[in-house]
DNA sequence: TTGACATGTAGGGAATCTCCTACCTATCGT
DNA sequence: ACGATAGGTAGGAGATTCCCTACATGTCAA
């Protein structure tokens, strides 16, 4: 059964892992630096490195970073895939900010009710 | 102070509203069936109706729904201005989705040294 | 082999999330 | 005014998050 359910539990998992501010620079130090080793990484933030190890276990687990061992180091990759994901959850509702921006749908939506201007 | 740190917590509000399958649900019935009353929101789901509250209130301090008040009802709209946001956060990674379905970014990207081909 | 380095894992504490059951407020119909 | 309806708020239990300090594992260099 990799019906509705599975993929709504993925989703879960990538928005959970772009909530976190620490976690999205990681992800733009990766699409602006390329692949990096975990110090690289952690040269960048003001916490302590097992705790971003464990940061970057929730992007590993969500699909959104890749380790490839090399030698005693880690290299982290961007793995922009569930992005594409979050790009196609999206465009549903592109129509709607698209409307507003036009400055039609401000007034449509509005009508049905209000004299008080 | 409305700088860089600022937009990080509004991302942070919405991608956090965004990883939750009750929200997300919420906002397609809005999308797809309009602006509705919190009772009608309630009807899809199996989970009391002040938790349903709760959800709203996350939704609506994300900036993702407005309310508008009707008699004794309230009346929810999607705003899917944050949306765009989130979309234009997702517009620096396209390309790393788009070289990779093309197969090249897998070649590329793993290259020792920069190749500029 | 010994030691230093790069990284992950364990365990814990404070804060936050998500659900619940009461309860409060405001509005409608009579 | 009264009860019923629509919805938010309070407070709490259990799970999860995010950071920390130890500690374990694997690899390189001498």
């Amino acid at each position: 059964m990799t019906g509705a359910g599975a993929r709504e539990a993925v989703e879960d998992q990538v928005f959970a892992a772009l909530a976190n501010a620490t976690r999205r620079e990681v992800l733009r130090l990766l699409r602006d630096g390329g692949p990096q080793p975990v110090q690289a990484l952690a040269d960048h933030f003001d916490m302590r490195r097992p705790s971003l190890s464990e940061h970057l276990k929730v992007l590993r687990d969500a699909g959104l970073v890749s380790e490839q061992r090399s030698g005693r180091q880690r290299i982290y990759r961007l793995e922009a895939a569930p992005l594409a994901e979050v790009q196609d959850w999206l465009h549903p509702y592109e129509r709607f900010w698209r409307e507003r921006l036009k400055g039609l749908g401000e007034l449509l939506d509005r009508m049905p009710d209000d004299g008080a201007t």
